[in-house]
DNA sequence: GGTTAATCGAGACGGTACGTCAGGTCTTAAC
DNA sequence: GTTAAGACCTGACGTACCGTCTCGATTAACC
């Protein structure tokens, strides 16, 4: 939890389910047409048909209530696929697979209904430190822990140097993505991820 | 301008340098010190000694005015460092100038005075649109470029290889670290940055 | 109503009687202090220890609050003295019943806590027509309706003429004394009145 | 003056003859089309075509201005008309000079070019002390000096008691054409003033 | 007729209050 | 005991005017 409350934590037991699904779903869609700052507790109160006080007696602020939504969106998302998050594919060829996921990656980028509440969060942790550390652990790293698992299994197939960190390798393609993204800093292809790979493989200087 | 207002534009040469120099500072230092959403125009207005309308007559939103305070900053720091943006170093040893401007990145990314104006305005600006691009464009892409005319540079030396593209290249190192500090994805170091480049010129797959 | 919010209305059973009470006589005291122009919405509020919010939810203008709190002024007053409005003296000797009523009505005219208002409403009701029908439905016309009926009973009694109508002929002795006090177009005493039931009793033309 | 303003007074043989007039009929026109509280210096300063300070300058307030145009208002009617009040008829019919003079009155009071600022002036003066005794000087009491000249008149020709005193013996006729004006506590009509007349002179009790 | 000083139109300034919106707390009635 | 509803106090929003001030540019009085 990013605030927790200091009042006398309230009976999860008898809570509405009804009114927690609810809210999911009118604060991410809120976000998505209005944008985050525009979006109010009022606005999801009033959008879900609940009280004000049904928000915030169980979340601390805006952003938790996004946060758990987009989460919960994630898990839906995974149960209907199957349950366990996928490990990243190995077909062998490390770049090939690199960039198959790559391109996934950008396609999600760029679905609405993924990229509102994705930015609300983004900006919102970079200037509140605890919720971007909780959202980073939630979301992000699990993620990223996937590129290191197919990174790990390239150095044991001798495509990657041994003494490579593969927390610190990945971001060679992930990071100027997600730059990309987040700030706008340059256009989104799949040429542009093919090419990241490319580069953080082979490195830039002459071999 | 990230705001065009449609009413008539006010009489630029009759402004009060003053009071645009007291919303700077009101600006920098609320943000600093209370954080981005906290800080207020009103609150700013106070604190400069000024009238609500006065920011309000020159200035869209918050978002603008610390926009162009944190410009403002840079400008009067490269005003006083000799008033052009240096290039990066050419020793002839692209690895080692390009580790010593990294470091010297990290500095300046843990300086407080430098830290909470920028968070605040990457933000705004992954939400923010046409904030971000302005942000990007005043002050992001300027900073790239040096990089660029650096990896030239290098390429001529023959320290690049000949078919790379100096905007991607730069990525490789400068997207990592940007987004360790953003999102709170993993501690900046030397060590760390040392690493960066070290994989990005060398590539990670064996050689 | 003089103001009928186009909103929806407000849940009357839920309302603070608390906070009604204080506004009136915040509204009251800060017109008696500092007039009626100076007395702001948010000096209400602040005195009254209410949010803004709590008066635009239940009036629709300074004006409207005034009229209230002044309207309630009246009733306090009336329950203290045993709930009914008096009805006039009626001693048989007519011009002795009017003299008396109107000293009476000299003395609160001059009283301080009763002026401010009285005359800050009444000059809004001058140039705020619903204001003023109001203002005269609600206090001033059940007043005159006192002196109406004392004619009546004069008429039965034969002290003045049958075909007389007693709305108009009040108004030879009450209206002077308001435009005195009003526009201070005159002094206003004791004396002044009674000369004033004098000539309307018994004419200007010689006999 | 009602303000007399402490700073050194401007010169007046350089006044603008043409911005005071434009004033005057700004303020007039917007009081008439708007009402008075919603007419403001800064608008009366755009409509006249000049700038604030050139109002502040001549005048201490809004009412002010206002007076002083309703004032010149007057001053050119009576101008066009043959420059000096006229004096009531004096038919020698007491009842019907003054009957004819208070349907004079009421037409006036129902024309829109003079209802409006008319008001205004009232209404302000009824709450600003000064003000009211101003308008009172300079309007009212002119006015009502011709009934008392002719009242004067009637007594000399013994069509009024002796002993009567005519500043008070006007106001059984003119207050309650005022007030019911004023304070819409009644209808305006010529058969109203006629009654009023009536009653005046011969009065209420039985002969 | 040229000089000069005050007035002029314009409008930026530091302020105050406006009326609105939302935040977060609290109370009430229904379930 | 949780819920929907919503009144409450708080405080920021963005706007409108206030009355003061500073600008050139007239413009009228005086030399």
């Amino acid at each position: 939890m990013v605030t927790q409350p200091a009042r006398p934590a309230p009976d999860t037991s008898r809570r509405s389910e009804r009114s927690r699904r609810a809210i999911y779903e009118a604060a991410l869609s809120l976000v998505a047409e209005t944008g985050y700052p525009k979006t109010t507790i009022e606005g999801i109160a009033a959008r879900a048909g609940v009280g004000k006080q049904t928000i915030y007696r169980w979340w601390g602020s805006k952003a938790d209530v996004l946060l758990e939504a987009f989460l919960d969106l994630g898990e839906q998302a995974a149960e209907a696929a199957g349950h366990t998050p996928d490990p990243l594919p190995d077909t062998g060829d490390l770049a090939a697979d690199l960039k198959a996921v790559l391109r996934a990656t950008v396609d999600e980028l760029l679905d609405p209904r993924f990229e509102a509440p994705a930015r609300a969060l983004t900006a919102e942790g970079v200037v509140n430190e605890p919720l971007g550390r909780e959202f980073v652990a939630k979301l992000l790293e699990p993620q990223l822990q996937l590129y290191v698992d197919r990174l790990r299994s390239a150095q044991r197939a001798g495509q990657l140097r041994p003494g490579i960190d593969p927390r610190i390798a990945l971001e060679l393609f992930v990071s100027p993505l997600a730059q990309r993204w987040l700030q706008y800093t340059g256009p989104i292809s799949y040429d542009y991820t093919d090419t990241l790979v490319d580069y953080a493989l082979y490195g830039l200087a002459p071999r």
